[in-house]
DNA sequence: CAACATTAAATTGCACGCAAATTAATTTTG
DNA sequence: CAAAATTAATTTGCGTGCAATTTAATGTTG
């Protein structure tokens, strides 16, 4: 008889306890990274934009005229999910991509007019978003902050292996 | 001249400062999702499973025989997102799709011996996770609670409207 | 019991997200 | 300075994720 099947009951119950998909923090994050998706979608219907659409929308107003790349560093993507996107916010209107003068392999991304525009109304979006998520202003940046070195962590540990 | 103008320059910066993306706690979670997904993709990579396909095993090892929907109502997906992940599930060899015989519009999908041989590996791959987290077993629960309430409150502000 | 409604999956169309290959421009270096 | 290496962006292929439609089976109701 093999030595594993004489462990005690409770080591199995724990281990099995432990492979439960409400006990993993990756699904916790998964789902609820589905539920800002759904959340912010109704929101962003009426302008025609996407929720990742949004997030380099975010990036731009914060930072205006930035090269694919530099795009990709801040939101962790690369420009083969980017240039497809940057296609169709260029598309809508809402931004331009102009090849680097001084770098031809450069792309330039730039708001327009009615990327300016739109501004304003993502503090309403952001309204919507907090009322949505019911948390107080504290409880946001304490949860944010937790992620955020969750995200540093195993993104240093890719990079070592 | 209008009177926004005249608001103080400190106002100003407070609202401009919750547009950035380093403020956004949706913006954490989407960071962190991909950080998940890419740091399990290595460790899934020789089993030939996805990340979303390893949760769909997940919700198998806990429960067995379960019909579609309630693997979607498990996991918060649709039909339209699982029925093609199962197939390839199905085609992998680590699950079986079976039309309920009491009711032919359910299907009942149950793990292979395959597929429940691969339960035993799936705690050498949490070790990994959690290695590359490094995070506290405390710091987890935390964490994933929180996102778990933060969830429940955006799906329901969502049913509300 | 037959028309109607409901339900469960599957399918279709579109938009990410990522790996790998490609193209074009710039930099390095022999 | 010309060949080789590097870099930035695009393209291609595949697997989600979701809305909307379709198909087939089951329930409901007049």
């Amino acid at each position: 008889m093999p030595i594993m099947t004489t462990k005690p009951a409770k080591f199995e119950a724990i281990s099995d306890e432990a492979l439960t998909l409400g006990q993993q923090l990756c699904f916790a994050v998964y789902s609820a990274g589905h539920a800002f998706n759904r959340t912010y979608k109704p929101l962003l219907d009426r302008f025609g934009l996407t929720y990742p659409q949004y997030l380099v929308l975010l990036a731009l107003w914060q930072q205006d005229k930035m090269t694919v790349k530099r795009i990709g560093e801040d939101m962790g993507l690369d420009s083969g999910t980017l240039s497809p996107l940057l296609k169709r916010l260029e598309a809508a209107g809402y931004v331009t991509r102009l090849r680097d003068r001084d770098d031809e392999r450069q792309v330039i991304v730039s708001l327009t007019e009615k990327g300016r525009n739109l501004k304003p109304e993502a503090f309403g979006i952001l309204a919507d978003i907090s009322k949505a998520t019911g948390c107080t202003l504290e409880e946001v940046r304490e949860l944010r902050e937790a992620l955020q070195r969750l995200t540093q962590r195993m993104t240093n540990s890719q990079r070592e292996s």
